[in-house]
DNA sequence: GCTGATTGGGAAAGCGCATTCCCACTGCAT
DNA sequence: ATGCAGTGGGAATGCGCTTTCCCAATCAGC
């Protein structure tokens, strides 16, 4: 048995499938009370479900929303995601999921595929990357999204605006204050840490590493401190893992060759305070934090350390984590209706989405005076 | 300027749609090289991107996968979510998204938005529930699957059997033995555990939850061990926090009205050793787990304590959480696959993904040297 | 009671593609 | 030279729906 068509639920209840048609799915003509009454048994007798491909290629338009993620087992993305989700629920769609590792030709892919569907319009999250070996894939990724502005799509960015892109009114971007919260956030800390900042990044290129730690420079300068040294790996939890097991062996290398004065230093001393370390995202953080514990180092005692999303999954981490709290799921929200809005050609000023803020979070990992 | 089609491709490669069509989209008949190559390059000269909502309706197949999950923020589900999206790209699909935070009303919606858009099939992970309030829920979403299956569709179901379904051929289950794993689990923890086992459910009528109590619970009678207690919340974090709330505040009454002996018993005398908390998922035992620690008592010197799924970004929770170690991207993956083997008409039987099987994982958390 | 405006329903033309059917042509064997 | 299978391309149909256009019937106004 396939499923009943428009065709069948207006034979049963005597109409044209224009009229059921009508009925069933809102149209600016609407149909006399009987017929409706008519129409609407007939359907769900047969338990009809119209055919939403057809009804797109017939409307040029499919109800869905296509998101672009870097890795949806992330909880930075998830929260994203939800967010996506909740937005697309309010505009009655539904939300097409690619996870793309965050290589550009994947993305590329994603997006033509998206094309595809005719999708209404794409999220696009995760950092873009301005890597040299990402140069190419990045030129053709604008190029589709170029493409799938300038016949009709929008899309919605978190973060940077993607590079290479010329579609003058088809880009929405969320813009995440990274650069200030980060120097918001080193200001903030310069006040309680004595020792030198490290900063764990992701690898060079990537925007929003690149502004977490430009901005936290910034803040460093800013109090008179001298600029961190930048320790890049992956912007993950494995590449803080091995950011920190580095770390940790320098903080014990300090330590031993200043171990020959008194035990009151606890970090030793030769002027090397305790270091403070910044991981540009709070699963860095974590991993970095993990690989000093496995070295026998303890947080804050032997190095303190921040990072930066404040992800809710991670709250109940001890020493619980310092961090700059993001509105994620808002984030995920607003990128989406930014796009939508414009979809439906609802002027774009009005009812604007608030500029997203973050929170500096100072918690246990960053105390100083245990 | 609209997005190209076959069609036009097909005039400025002086060929006729059909040509164009069997050159673009593999067709039994292969057009010959010359004539393949002009439409190929008009093709990409114009940007042509085939419409899938057209070809979804020509050949009557999406190319889409539904996946119903309760909440995509949820670590357990992304990590399902990641596997689906594996399996999903092999077969080279895309996967739409719904998240229901479990009702079955929604869930019904999704069902039936997935059945508009002909998904190929359907991915549905997530505890079913037997509760009363659900029954009804239940059941028209039951409806909804059956219907989509005899409509040609396959589903496949993460743990347990949807309830009330009736359509043979459709429905595809990764089966998750959560009822042995706990039983093990049990079994593990009475070689080292003296005091009581306290137990932190979900929700009754939650299969996962029930399955994994009644399989813990066995394996406690199995060890001799009285039945454990059950606690009864909402099946995630939060509940876990509020079972564990009321847990600390029996720990420490026990303690107090012990207290009157040497302090060499931890735990209060009277018999009471420390007890034993089983949350049935990671995410209930870390929410006990910070109730308790607000409370001021520790894990595992005051109660101890594991979970279950062993969610990666818990691992670095401190202390290690003690757990069942679940291949949830496996689970997804299965699922999926197994849906979209029946999908292709390949014998089920061939090539028939191995038995879904997890492991105890001890760790700090249930230690009792210390 | 007649005309013009309005309403309410149906017929039909696509939306963009896959696919079946048909036809012209080639190459081979007879 | 003639017939045949085989090959490669095009015409046409239909997937299920929306929407424009058209037409019959109703209503108001004079």
């Amino acid at each position: 048995m396939a499923a009943s068509t428009l065709t069948e639920v207006a034979r049963l209840a005597g109409v044209s499938p224009a009229t059921a048609s009508r009925v069933l799915n809102g149209s600016a003509r609407k149909p006399g009370q009987d017929i409706a009454e008519r129409v609407r048994q007939a359907a769900d007798s047969l338990g009809y479900i119209p055919n939403a491909q057809a009804q797109g290629l017939a409307k040029s338009s499919s109800g869905l929303i296509g998101l672009i993620v870097h890795d949806i087992a992330d909880p930075y993305f998830a929260a994203i995601a939800l967010g996506v989700q909740e937005a697309a629920r309010e505009q009655r769609k539904m939300v097409l999921l690619a996870t793309t590792a965050g290589a550009p030709a994947d993305e590329k892919e994603a997006v033509a595929a998206f094309a595809a569907r005719r999708a209404d319009s794409i999220v696009i999250a995760g950092s873009r990357s301005s890597r040299p070996e990402d140069k190419e894939g990045n030129a053709e990724l604008a190029a589709e999204l170029d493409r799938y502005c300038r016949n009709g799509g929008h899309v919605g960015v978190v973060g940077h605006p993607v590079v290479g892109a010329t579609a003058a009114g088809g880009y929405h971007v969320v813009t995440v204050p990274n650069e200030e919260l980060a120097a918001s956030l080193a200001a903030e800390l310069t006040a309680s840490q004595e020792g030198d900042f490290v900063i764990i990044g992701g690898p060079e290129g990537l925007f929003t590493s690149d502004d977490r730690v430009r901005g936290f420079q910034r803040g460093l300068a800013k109090a008179g401190r001298h600029p961190a040294e930048v320790l890049r790996s992956a912007f993950n939890r494995s590449g803080g893992y091995e950011a920190g097991l580095a770390l940790a062996a320098r903080i014990k290398d300090a330590r031993r060759d200043g171990s020959s004065g008194a035990g009151s230093e606890r970090a030793g001393s030769k002027g090397t305070k305790r270091i403070c370390i910044f991981a540009v995202n709070d699963v860095m953080a974590i991993g970095a934090a993990a690989a000093l514990r496995s070295e026998g180092l303890r947080i804050p005692r032997d190095a303190t350390i921040a990072g930066f999303d404040d992800i809710e999954t991670l709250r109940d981490f001890r020493p619980a984590l310092s961090t700059v709290r993001l509105p994620l799921e808002e984030i995920g929200r607003q990128a989406t209706r930014s796009a939508a809005r414009a979809d439906a050609g609802t002027d774009d000023a009005e009812g604007a989405t608030s500029p997203i803020s973050g929170q500096i979070t100072l918690r246990r990992s960053t105390e100083t005076a245990a």
